[in-house]
DNA sequence: GTCTATAGAATGATAGAC
DNA sequence: GTCTATCATTCTATAGAC
């Protein structure tokens, strides 16, 4: 029987999503790290006690914004099929890698909590982590789709994708520099791939 | 006129060792950012306040860390570049690939407060960074006896090793499953260097 | 649902005796 | 040089009034 949202629950979730959207503020502002409850309840004009009542503890905040930040992966990864299929691969490929530099320059909050270790003695829990699986099936779909198909191959590709990530995050994170490596990226890769495979 | 150094200053210099090696091995348990002046200071059989007669700060036990993870990177940079000449250079790049991750697999708290930004609110000083400067500098020499010269071939490169790193650090630490494509990557490298600059 | 008050546990750092 | 004692701060989290 399906049960029908009252306005308490609109309400509630109203609520829950400012307290996020101040989360992401706040961790945009001093590392993913730094955030601390207490300064999350001030800026949507609360006390910390008071965030219990949408959050079971700090680590349930960090779950909730490690599942969105992989939902916004999945958004992503929608667009990044769309160029497969319009344009010569490399293209597309050189479009993939681009999308990926400034998903992450986007937002290094979402960068920190999805992609790195920032936070010292946090893990995802098992449902937050089985959205991020989801996500990363859906990426090697779409890497299949450019031929990038055996264990090798999708691990090289993320290995190459992630350091230009990296190398633009820690060196240039408001610039192009890594961003504009891509179309050479995209052809150095699957040059190699066409030779090993022919 | 050069100072003697009085058994005093060798019993300074012998503790001041044995706090930074007990300060690296609590780190590699803890995580770079976990480290505490009290559990180092207990690890070596003092209390807290007598560390500062060593170390002005917390701080400062960090950049004496983040130097010395730098000055292990130029002794690893001698040995690459003693793989350059006696080899295929794409087995000697290869090399060279496998011994980087290798170097940051030997330490994860030294990867961390080297290549990452594991330390909410800490930057290295002046004085420190200019060593990784020097070290940075003398890769790019050795990078460039394989041709890789331009300041995009660089970046294409490093983009590429910190990649390999770093997926090697985040998902099989312990293992092999990117050290083992260094020979694939180096030859995708080099190859697509060669058809760039023929 | 929100608050005050507070528990309980860390931390880096300093003062001053010895 | 090393210690005890302590400061001052920060943090997550809970109890219980309203």
């Amino acid at each position: 029987m399906l049960e029908t949202a009252t306005p308490r629950d609109r309400r509630h979730a109203t609520t829950r999503r400012e307290i996020l959207d101040a989360a992401w503020r706040l961790a945009e502002e001093r590392g993913i790290a730094g955030l601390s409850f207490r300064e999350v309840a001030r800026s949507v004009g609360m006390r910390a006690p008071s965030l219990y009542t949408y959050f079971d503890s700090k680590d349930a905040l960090y779950d909730a914004m490690f599942a969105e930040g992989y939902e916004q992966f999945g958004s992503a990864l929608d667009e990044w099929s769309s160029h497969d299929g319009i344009d010569e691969p490399v293209n597309a490929l050189s479009s993939v890698l681009a999308d990926w530099i400034r998903f992450c320059q986007a937002s290094l909050a979402r960068y920190q909590i999805m992609f790195t270790n920032a936070i010292p003695g946090w893990e995802p829990t098992a449902d937050a982590y089985a959205v991020s699986v989801t996500q990363f099936e859906r990426m090697e779909a779409t890497l299949a789709e450019f031929g990038i198909r055996t264990a090798a191959d999708i691990d090289l590709f993320t290995a190459l994708g992630s350091g230009l990530v990296a190398q633009q995050m820690a060196n240039d994170p408001g610039g192009d520099r890594w961003v504009k490596l891509a179309p050479i990226a995209a052809q150095m890769f699957l040059d190699d791939l066409a030779r090993r495979t022919q």
